[in-house]
DNA sequence: TCAAACATGTGTCACACTACAACAGTTGAC
DNA sequence: GTCAACTGTTGTAGTGTGACACATGTTTGA
């Protein structure tokens, strides 16, 4: 019965809320050093620039963060200064503005993602091989039924 | 051996990444329709003064979110003007001043975990029984080896 | 060639978060 | 009863996000 599946889902989408939760944790906590050197729009801009992995368009990025372009100006102003991101102008289109990952700004994607892998894996480390069996098969059956989600907001996570 | 399992711990780490992604996705598409009325502080003021269940000291309120007292004062104020906090004098102690929901402050908190239950049911609803029963065990396993983690910067999603 | 479309940057304004110092009222202890 | 400790608030100041109107330089197409 359909009735049914639906209680059940019911059920276990409350089961899996504890372990939701704690999967949230790993990643705030991923973040929280982070808050000395950069804003989390500032981080956005920095995890889209890697994604990229070549320089992108100032238009671009503001259109992907979904601030305005003056906005996004004052933005890479401050990330300039602090040495996250390089401007360039596009040889081939002399009005485009290109903004650049800079070693700095790099580094601190890599040392986000770092992180949170370790934790992940101390915790995964925790369980027996069973137990890591079922949360891999049970994960990525829920990422199949996920199906593929908008990505801006998660983006921003760095995941 | 012990490396054997680190080894296969670091591969569960990779595969559980996507999957932890779309529930991230579901986390951050919960908080999306909020920006509209409230900002990530004031929510997780919110959050907190809905854990609680009865009114709460507003320094204790600024040490929970880890602001300065002043800085909360003025958060109280604009959440006050938007409706969704109340003041009032603690009557045995009149030093004191009490931070209340008001009802539109509750139903954004209960909204937003409302709409999370219900993304997280119909993917789960999209899942066969047995896919289902592996990721709930494997959740609740995740979350023991997890064990208790700071809730400080969790709780702003309201999780 | 020259005007329209494009891309970025500036001037200006508004608002939220954040802290520190100083102040005022309240309580509790001596 | 007085004074120190406690609690919240106000004054002031800085930073970051965000937008709109406008200016500047660049490309492209008629």
């Amino acid at each position: 019965m359909t009735t049914h599946r639906v209680e059940e889902a019911a059920e276990a989408a409350a089961a899996v809320i504890p372990g939701s939760r704690a999967m949230l944790g790993v990643i705030a906590r991923s973040l929280a050093p982070l808050h000395e050197h950069v804003t989390v729009p500032q981080f956005r801009i920095l995890v889209l620039l890697a994604e990229s992995g070549s320089p992108m368009r100032s238009g671009d990025l503001a259109l992907a963060v979904s601030v305005h372009p003056s906005t996004f100006v004052r933005m890479a102003d401050r990330m300039v200064a602090r040495g996250l991101v390089r401007r360039a102008q596009n040889p081939s289109n002399r009005r485009e503005t290109l903004i650049e990952l800079e070693p700095a700004g790099r580094e601190l994607v890599r040392a986000v993602t770092r992180k949170r892998q370790r934790d992940l894996r101390v915790i995964l480390t925790r369980m027996t091989p069973m137990e890591r069996a079922q949360l891999v098969d049970g994960m990525e059956a829920f990422s199949r039924a996920a199906g593929s989600l908008e990505d801006e907001d998660l983006s921003a996570f760095g995941l």
